[in-house]
DNA sequence: TCTATTAATTTAAAAGTATCAATGTATTTA
DNA sequence: TAAATACATTGATACTTTTAAATTAATAGA
């Protein structure tokens, strides 16, 4: 396992801001970026900004459909996560 | 799970040094400051301040002998992190 | 094509972080 | 008790991140 990819994962996810956008599209099943500004009260260019860390770290899938953008959660890259710590353990 | 907790110690990951850190003292079992100073380059208060953020997140265990300063992985921390990315996927 | 909508980019200010020299503290040893 | 050792703290500087107003880009629908 690439040590820089978990660093960049970290990364993405030690944001409170981030970890709840995580959290929601887990919850949900997607989102787009417009629920997004809904529910953490972020205006639209922050959310953009986090988005795209979350995106460009791999935690975050984005599929563009027209002009919405469709978050999901990357399963592969979580079970990456969930087995580098499980061999720290 | 308390995502307080995640993020923090996502943030105490989210490094070059601290994960080396990390990753050096699983490999050895345990390291002193001292150790770290050596093997990262990194000036003494330097890794003060990271091995301090290791340790206030709870990846790190610390035990002071004497003046000397052990650090040990919190193997129950690395459980608990895999066990949330592997509910996230 | 014109207008509304959704998201990305630019720019800039404020807050936070990394680094290290200097200094402080606690402990061991001569 | 004095010197040496291991680590923590302070304070300064440079760098990075977060945030959002303003703007731009791309797409959908009338």
């Amino acid at each position: 396992m690439d040590l820089a990819v978990i660093e960049k994962a970290a990364n993405a996810i030690a944001d409170k801001h981030r970890l709840s956008i995580i959290m929601e599209v887990v919850r949900k099943g997607s989102l787009v970026c417009g629920d997004v500004c809904e529910f953490t009260c972020l205006k639209q260019p922050t959310v953009s900004h986090h988005v795209k860390i979350l995106v460009d770290s791999g935690v975050l899938n984005s599929t563009k459909n027209g002009r919405i953008v469709e978050l999901t959660i990357n399963k592969e890259m979580m079970k990456q996560l969930s087995m580098f710590f499980l061999q720290l353990s």
